[in-house]
DNA sequence: CTGTTAGCGCGTTCAA
DNA sequence: TTGAACGCGCTAACAG
């Protein structure tokens, strides 16, 4: 491999060409008046020279860059996987190109930091628009759109995305209480999040439309991982009066829920069911296969495209907060209540 | 939210400081003969308005940007997770930022073009360096360095990372063979890559090792995805003198076994034998628990980003090619063979 | 210590 | 239809 330390630049090709390079930006970017002859030759040149435009260059002229950005808050999580793979989908059909960022890695403190720091470093001129996924940074400074996908409860009124939340959890609580458990467990989800705050919501009016007092001994503090969701069903299951069902905020959390059950010689579903949210991959690939709130994830990431594209041409969103549809996915992880 | 439509720029901080612009663009790279008080109205100001450099530009100028590129196969794998955590982790530490490009989601075809094209595109000055994962593509064309992580096998030789993926499969075999297996199927991986060419030899070599005769019907064709084991170790199961074990490439074609497994009615690992390849997070959560053989994937990121800043800071390479030792985990997908 | 000047690579006027 | 000149936002060289 040669590692040619000088980049070509437009010049060279403009050279080689025995042209000007104004006629090669021409060539680039597709105007019409150029006379076939030319432009041929400047392609076969631009060919030949394996010449591809600077993106700063381009982007510091002319002001769009035909790249959109996507910052995510980690890279451990089948949510952001979903979230990517739909962006990366929607994105393809759109002949622009994607541009991630990860803020995690860090800490708590320094990840809303980050965010906006990017935000900023991709916005430089590099990007038309950026999506943020489930920020802990409440504000960003940009000039180019954003859009957010699960926003902060703090957050400003940016365009964002969020699923019905409180309705989907609702409808797995029903279903809880509808096999007959009255204690049903509940790990909450990363609480500074609209979504995670509405799951939570639907878990109580799920008892409460039961019949069912809310016991806050039954509700553990989650952050939407593996770990901490272990931690709180270790608890919940070590209770004196366990609850016979537990309620995952997302299916990473069921995970984790799991794994304290078969430590504690508890089988799913007989001596606890279990419920989660999110239905990424994972879910139906859990044994036994998992129970869970579809909020079609990959469905969002589609929609973050389309609302950040719409912005970037400068149309009107129909909406600024889009709703997606949640629903609830049975599986083989609940089942009735035992009485013995 | 006031989305401003024009960027604020270092004129603007220059003129409200009542300096010149290069003296803001000393305070912004910390250079050190800069007046305290001076520096410290910039400072201000600087907080004030928001302003942030724009990347594009500081890139074209002084031809370094402090960001490093990764371009990744897919996002839907584990495996690109954990390398990203790899990389994200080490990349904290050095002061340097990190932009993620996926080429997946495309046809076959068009990943090799979309890797080509987005190392072109990093390189117009925003990226300093690029780190490739697993690349279709053979050949880029980059005037900034490059390291690959587990490369192609027509490749010309960048400097890459690999695993000692051979040895490992190795292990694996003598491990079932050890338990007294001789009709041991497997899953190859993307055999473009030379990880899965190793992984392969292993395999064979384990089988002679053990003078047991390689039986093509044996191996099915895979490419590190679920579904794709899948089918093949469906095929392999409905074999007349069906394999007592199957060795899959990677951690997700062992999930794919274990699906295969489940609908054929066998139960593991006392009816088939599993091991898999990469140990990722997922192996030790699936039930059983997948014996599989660890290539330390989130060292292998970490190192990708040594490489790649010792390439940046024009320091030479130690070994072009690095190779990270590979390790047996045995977990419970595996028992000795049943004579009945 | 600070301001002035000259580009980086490119797209876009305006003339020719 | 093409080319020359200008400026995007920034840094580096050179003056002062």
């Amino acid at each position: 491999m040669k590692r040619n330390r000088k980049a070509i630049t437009i010049q060279d090709v403009a050279k080689a060409a025995g042209v000007s390079v104004s006629t090669v930006s021409r060539v680039l970017n597709n105007k019409d008046d150029v006379a076939f002859d030319t432009y041929k030759k400047v392609k076969q040149v631009i060919d030949e020279l394996r010449y591809s435009s600077s993106l700063a260059a381009r982007g510091m002229r002319s002001h769009h860059t035909n790249v959109i950005g996507l910052i995510m808050p980690d890279v451990a999580s089948s949510f952001c996987h979903v979230i990517m793979r739909g962006v990366n989908r929607a994105i393809s059909k759109l002949d622009k190109d994607l541009l991630i960022y990860t803020s995690g890695g860090g800490q708590k403190e320094n990840i809303a930091l980050h965010e906006q720091s990017y935000v900023a470093l991709l916005n430089g001129g590099i990007t038309d628009g950026i999506i943020v996924v489930t920020p802990t940074a409440t504000n960003f400074v940009t000039h180019a759109p954003v859009v957010i996908v699960d926003p902060n409860n703090e957050s400003p009124d940016y365009p964002s995305i969020c699923a019905t939340n409180r309705e989907g959890a609702l409808a797995a609580m029903n279903y809880l209480t509808g096999l007959g458990h009255r204690r049903i467990g509940y790990i909450t989800g990363r609480m500074e999040l609209v979504s995670a705050n509405q799951r939570l919501q639907g878990y109580k009016d799920g008892l409460t439309a039961a019949g069912i007092p809310i016991d806050e001994e039954l509700i553990g503090i989650g952050d939407y991982s593996v770990e901490r969701a272990y931690q709180c069903a270790r608890k919940l299951l070590s209770l004196p009066d366990r609850p016979t069902a537990i309620f995952a905020a997302n299916d990473m959390s069921a995970l984790g829920v799991y794994q304290a059950a078969k430590e504690a010689g508890l089988i799913i579903p007989r001596d606890l069911s279990v419920v989660g949210f999110d239905n990424l991959n994972d879910s139906a690939l859990m044994v036994p296969a998992l129970t869970t709130v579809d909020q079609f994830v990959e469905e969002i990431g589609t929609i973050a495209i389309e609302m950040i594209n719409k912005l970037i041409n400068d149309e009107k969103l129909k909406c600024k907060q889009h709703i997606v549809q949640t629903q609830l996915v049975v599986r083989d992880s609940c089942s009735p209540v035992q009485h013995n």
